[in-house]
DNA sequence: ATAGCAGTAGGCCCT
DNA sequence: CTACTGCTAT
């Protein structure tokens, strides 16, 4: 969208088509926006908030909620560039972490310390299953995906455990899938996390809500303070998201300055409890104000077969807002459908496409991405992407602050910020292994139910046989020390004399597997990020954070996924790939829609509800939608799943698109004998693609070179001057060596990076000198 | 009592 | 294809 090519740029709001401009400017009142795929939403929101700073609005006073960092932070990007740097005092975020800065502040009303630990997923998971252990249950009846799930919609629909005890529904539906005692798993999980001074992911809204609803001192402030609430992607709030926005906005003699912006036709999120209700409600709950609505329907992203086809699909749900999307970009490329036999056969083609596509069009690689359902169908077209030689990068999957490494180091610094954090302890104490096992655990446990106190607390107690008496004593003792630094200490040194007392660093550098340099490189990228939190602002969104420290350090991170890490990935040209969930929001010239068979796009889990199959058609409007010049939907008739092959119906949303729009060489004409040829297969065999995921390997592309020949130098060997070679980063140049004798750092120019100055520990990173 | 190993069962969607 | 379980050696 850079029609805009005047040399002195127009004032702002010339750059808006009508509706736009008036969805821009009427910024007093309810305002509901319905924006269509590729219609300018984001520049809508973004010259809102800029016009409302012009006329005198101040940044503070504004809150717009987004639901990824990523987007929060290319508004405010894009906001500055109108109103220049007052734009970073705007309150943009996430829902969850400008809760969370909000709930810091106000922990003290609902009994939490300010430095309250964020439980992610994995951490609500390993603390269900230790409830359901200890309560003596069997886990294969309660699972803890099935249980976390029930008390995530609980939390979401404000039922409380209390509540959820005396809902004869939920209870009802409990015992027909068996588990009884789910709501006093429910309890025990609540009271859990309290005693742990922690917060899973639904608490950070859901305790916002509590603190807002009993506190009215403390609603009044925020009330006063944020006198425009914008929502970016409203359709896929849930009704907690919504109830906490009413909270700020609806009171008596308000000016209800609330803006939310969404499309109902691109609401994916329903089975985590997003619901397009919140449009309907929103234009009831507002229509005594003065509700203003408007509809954005001209596409600016696609052209016009595909914006055809879109509609085209989406015509099938039962139940929208109506509205009429339309593009003025020309016909177009017609939309091309690619049938293979199996799966390895739709990788081979989905790349050979790219490469025509590339050489006759002259696409670079970032403007192409492959789409699927899920995550687990990345693998064929990694190796084929790999095989033919075309940078691509994967997102999803296993983020790097999940990683084993990582965690484990972040579990430490848990258990400085906050002692009580039980699944960090859990974590911690006995990884690396200093020979405090089951046994011991379960006599801390033992002893920390019956008194009531903490994990750690109750270690100092337990009586312990000697030896294990000694390193438990070890690991409080380091622990307790760090923790006395925590308030003064930079957090990069706190965290770097944590990862060598604990032994987690040693450990690591004695493995000298391919994988286990792997870890140490990350390990040694998770120390590298702490850095430049502490020192730069690159890493992280410093706005939304008050200070420095470890624990907003690691506040911060409890948020990231995958999407928002730093690494010079968005400028260097590879090839996507990713879910289709998240690459809402995204555009790319060419976009591949892959798997497109029944049970699989649409998803089995889906098929047995009419709600649920409007989900997934709604999601593969948000694929196709994706994509601006050239489409490409691809299906085959076997693949792998769950290590056996299974026959696939080709999906009922190709049928869905119309004829018209599609290229007429693709159904059947091309013949089936030349892409089912034994000969190829047999060749393809033999060349011998082997897989390229391993677990805990870095995640990009090319490795800069083989990694069996790689023979990294001794610390002590690295000089000014040099030439080196850094496994992830490629060739560089050290430009700097500072820091003591145990401690030396390097500055290393990189020069293929968009980022090329890197400091790096010598310590870990392994570096080869290149002569 | 702990830790490493090996074999087995169960599971893998999307955040 | 990996996360538990149970066994055995220390």
């Amino acid at each position: 969208m850079s029609d805009s090519t005047a040399p002195k740029p127009p004032h702002y709001l010339d750059e808006l088509n009508d509706v736009q401009r008036q969805a821009a400017e009427n910024t007093e009142g309810p305002v509901l926006v319905i924006a269509g795929p590729g219609s300018g939403k984001t520049r809508v929101l973004t010259y809102r908030i800029a016009h409302l700073i012009e006329k005198g609005v101040a940044p503070w006073e504004i809150l717009a909620l987004t639901f990824t960092n990523k987007s929060a932070r290319e508004m405010k990007d894009r906001i500055a560039k109108v109103v220049g740097k007052k734009a970073s005092n705007i309150w943009a975020g996430t829902f969850h972490s400008l809760f969370a800065r909000i709930l810091r502040v106000e922990a003290k009303h609902i009994g939490y310390p300010s430095n309250f630990t964020i439980y992610d997923t994995d951490d609500t998971k390993s603390l269900i299953n230790q409830i359901i252990k200890e309560m003596n249950l069997d886990k294969k009846v309660y699972q803890a995906n099935a249980i976390k799930n029930r008390i995530s919609s609980a939390k979401s629909s404000l039922i409380t455990p209390k509540l959820y005890a005396q809902n004869a529904e939920l209870l009802t539906q409990d015992k027909q899938a068996k588990m009884p005692l789910v709501s006093k798993i429910y309890t025990a999980y609540v009271a859990r996390c309290k005693k742990a001074g922690a917060m899973d992911f639904d608490d950070l809204l859901f305790r916002l809500f509590e603190l807002l609803q009993n506190h009215p001192e403390v609603v009044r402030k925020y009330r006063q303070k944020f006198k425009y609430v914008l929502v970016d992607e409203f359709q896929d709030t849930n009704t907690l998201q919504y109830a906490i926005v009413k909270k700020l906005v609806m009171y008596p003699k308000s000016p209800r300055n609330i803006c939310v912006v969404g499309d109902d036709a691109q609401s994916i999120y329903a089975f985590r409890g997003a619901t397009i209700q919140n449009i309907l409600d929103f234009e009831r709950d507002f229509a005594d104000y003065g509700i203003q609505t408007f509809k954005l329907e001209q596409n600016y992203r696609s052209t016009e077969h595909i914006v055809q086809a879109a509609n085209a699909v989406i015509s099938h749900n039962r139940r929208q807002i109506q509205k009429n999307i339309w593009s003025h970009k020309g016909v177009g490329q017609k939309i091309k459908i690619i049938r293979e036999m199996d799966d390895t056969g739709e990788g081979r083609r989905v790349a050979d496409t790219i490469l025509e596509q590339k050489s006759r069009y002259h696409l670079m690689n970032q403007e192409i991405a492959i789409l699927y359902r899920t995550n687990a169908q990345s693998r064929i077209f990694e190796e084929y992407l790999r095989k033919f030689n075309l940078a691509y990068r994967v997102y999803g999957g296993l983020s790097f602050y999940q990683r084993r490494e990582v965690k484990d180091l972040v579990a430490y610094l848990r258990m400085v910020v906050n002692p009580n954090d039980e699944e960090a302890f859990r974590r911690s104490i006995n990884q690396p292994k200093r020979g405090i096992g089951n046994t011991s655990i379960e006599k801390v446990v033992a002893l920390a139910n019956a008194r009531g106190i903490s994990l750690f607390e109750a270690l100092k107690h337990v009586a312990l046989p000697n030896r294990t008496r000694h390193s438990a004593d070890g690991y409080l003792d380091m622990i307790t020390k760090a923790r006395a630094k925590a308030d003064t200490a930079n957090a990069y040194e706190l965290a770097e004399s944590i990862a060598r007392k604990s032994g987690l660093s040693t450990m690591l550098s004695n493995d000298t597997s391919i994988e286990g340099m792997a870890r140490l490189e990350n390990f040694s990228a998770l120390l590298d990020g702490i850095k430049s939190f502490v020192d730069e602002d690159t890493l992280i969104d410093t706005d939304t954070l008050p200070d420095k420290t470890l624990a907003s350090y690691l506040q911060n991170i409890a948020l990231l996924t995958d999407f928002d890490s730093n690494e010079e990935k968005n400028n260097t040209d590879v090839i996507t790939l990713m879910s289709v969930h998240a690459a809402k929001g995204l555009e790319y010239k060419s976009v591949f829609v892959v798997g497109l068979e029944e049970k699989l796009f649409p998803s089995w889990m889906s098929m047995d509800s009419a709600d649920g199959m409007d989900e997934e058609r709604r999601l593969f409007y948000v694929a196709i939608t994706r994509a601006e010049q050239f489409l490409t939907l691809s299906y085959c008739n076997t693949r792998y799943r769950y290590g056996k092959m299974v026959m696939n119906e080709p999906s009922r949303f190709l049928t869905e698109v119309p004829a018209g729009a599609v290229e007429n060489t693709s159904y059947s004409r091309r013949s089936e004998k030349s892409e089912y040829d034994p000969l190829e297969r047999q060749r393809a065999k033999v060349t011998g693609i082997t897989p390229i995921r391993k677990r805990g390997t870095a995640k990009f592309t090319k490795p800069k070179m083989d990694p069996s020949k790689f023979k990294p130098n001794l610390p002590s060997e690295i000089e000014v001057g040099q030439q080196v070679m850094h496994l992830k980063f490629g060739e560089g140049r050290i430009t700097k060596v500072d820091g003591g004798a145990g401690n030396r750092i390097a500055t290393i120019h990189f020069s293929d990076l968009a980022q090329p100055e890197k400091r790096i520990m010598l310590k870990f990173a392994k570096l080869q000198v290149l002569d």
